[in-house]
DNA sequence: AAACAGAGTTTCATATAATGAAATCATGAA
DNA sequence: TTCATGATTTCATTATATGAAACTCTGTTT
């Protein structure tokens, strides 16, 4: 509706993509926007303290982390479930993560890593895609059966292993099969070398639909591991869902 | 400098503050701006996952949380911190808190509860005067002597216990002896029954000035206790300054 | 050391697009 | 059913965001 306040956000997400790597004639020459206004709405910015500036290169500025700590969704949810997931992050000793769903998207909540992990993949306020990660195919198991279908029509699916699912047919028989048995895996899906095996999580007073996983190198996550740490997920959920029932 | 840019994030400070508490018309009425400019400038917000509304109440959008999960100052330091001040917490089983200045105040970076914490005070994101948390006077002590003086100098002193300090002098003072034994404590300074003991932290790589502490009731703290806890929290920085070197 | 190049910054006239008064619509209370 | 309150839409106005061009600053090349 207000064209200016899109356009200063249009700067700001170019900026989340990429911190530290735009100068003032790149995000003019990336937008294709005027120069004179690229400099006073980026000025304007970092008065407000939504970006940095700093050798003339652009960062996300202090005031997105006073506020996005703020937002309901962390200090109302993730912050509760937290204190949970380190236990099991603890008993298992391996990395969780938990995530919603948000613009057909999985969205990264919160992330607690295992000592032995080896760094990888996604970090808090990532985005991914829905079909490749379990987390994503899980949360797609409990949303309603049109909502769901919606999204799935919509996919564009893109081959990051050899393994990733690549048309819908494929992925609600998927779907289909995690409602029966309560958990996904995404084996080697998204990263070669990566297992990830999920249970899903609707909060209904919080109109939240979600999933929590644990994560790690194929090599420890063998069959009868799996289906160990699937119980031990299932039991969390309920645990989960008790605390934030009210 | 863009003026449409900077109206709209008072309308988002204003929402910060009291989330679930403002509709259209007290925004309207507390801001002393036009209707239909708010009207729009919401709408327009509400599309970018800035601000959500519910049932026309205003809340802080999803986005903030995206954008707020990648600021360079939770990415970088804040993260690669939690986990010791983690071990830190379990060691002493006791609240951590660690903390950073901005604009002449406290900005609350991150928090370990312990599990026999009452819940108390602030949370993440929030910022409180500087010379009433141990937090505050640590950085203090820390700060060049110019801008020690000039932030000190302006500071609008508020008793909140009777035990608040309430006059410059009284700050300095203190602000010496600190930079003296290395260690600062807020002994019911800010709420009555609550003690926090910090260390300050300069992380001259980053740029950073702040520090971390414990926190707890007056009552487990007695000064006994309060000189083995500055111990463990000069070790526990030292941990930290060698991890953050590089 | 002078000239150049490439970037950021400022100026100023212009027209776009944000603005606000008033009308209209929606909702819930009397 | 009417009333009242608040959200939304309309439309004319002009304030102000905009962009071309000039300028400055910095570091590099000749």
């Amino acid at each position: 509706m207000n064209n200016t306040i899109k356009k200063a956000f249009e700067i700001v997400n170019l900026i989340e993509k990429n911190q530290g790597k735009y100068t003032l004639t790149d995000i003019v020459k990336t937008l294709g926007i005027n120069k004179t206004t690229a400099f006073r709405n980026l000025k304007t910015l970092e008065e407000l303290n939504i970006l940095e500036k700093i050798n003339n290169l652009y960062y996300l500025g202090i005031s997105l982390f006073e506020m996005g700590s703020k937002v309901y969704l962390k200090q109302i949810i993730i912050e509760k479930i937290h204190p949970i997931l380190r236990k099991l992050s603890e008993e298992v000793n391996e990395t969780v993560n938990l995530a919603k769903i948000h613009n057909g998207m999985v969205l990264y909540l919160d992330k607690i890593e295992s000592k032995r992990s080896l760094q990888i993949q996604s970090s808090i306020g990532d985005t991914l895609p829905l079909y490749c990660t379990s987390l994503g195919k899980s949360i797609l198991s409990i949303l309603p059966e049109n909502e769901m279908l919606e999204i799935v029509n919509n996919i564009k699916f893109e081959k990051t292993t050899h393994k990733t699912i690549s048309n819908p047919k494929k992925l609600i028989e998927q779907i289909n099969k995690i409602k029966q048995i309560g958990h996904s895996i995404d084996d080697e899906e998204f990263e070669e070398g990566l297992i990830c095996i999920s249970v899903p999580l609707y909060l209904e007073h919080h109109n939240f639909y979600g999933s929590f996983s644990l994560s790690g190198p194929s090599i420890r996550f063998d069959r009868a591991t799996l289906l160990r740490l699937a119980k031990i997920l299932t039991n969390y959920k309920e645990i989960i869902i008790k605390k934030l029932k009210h």
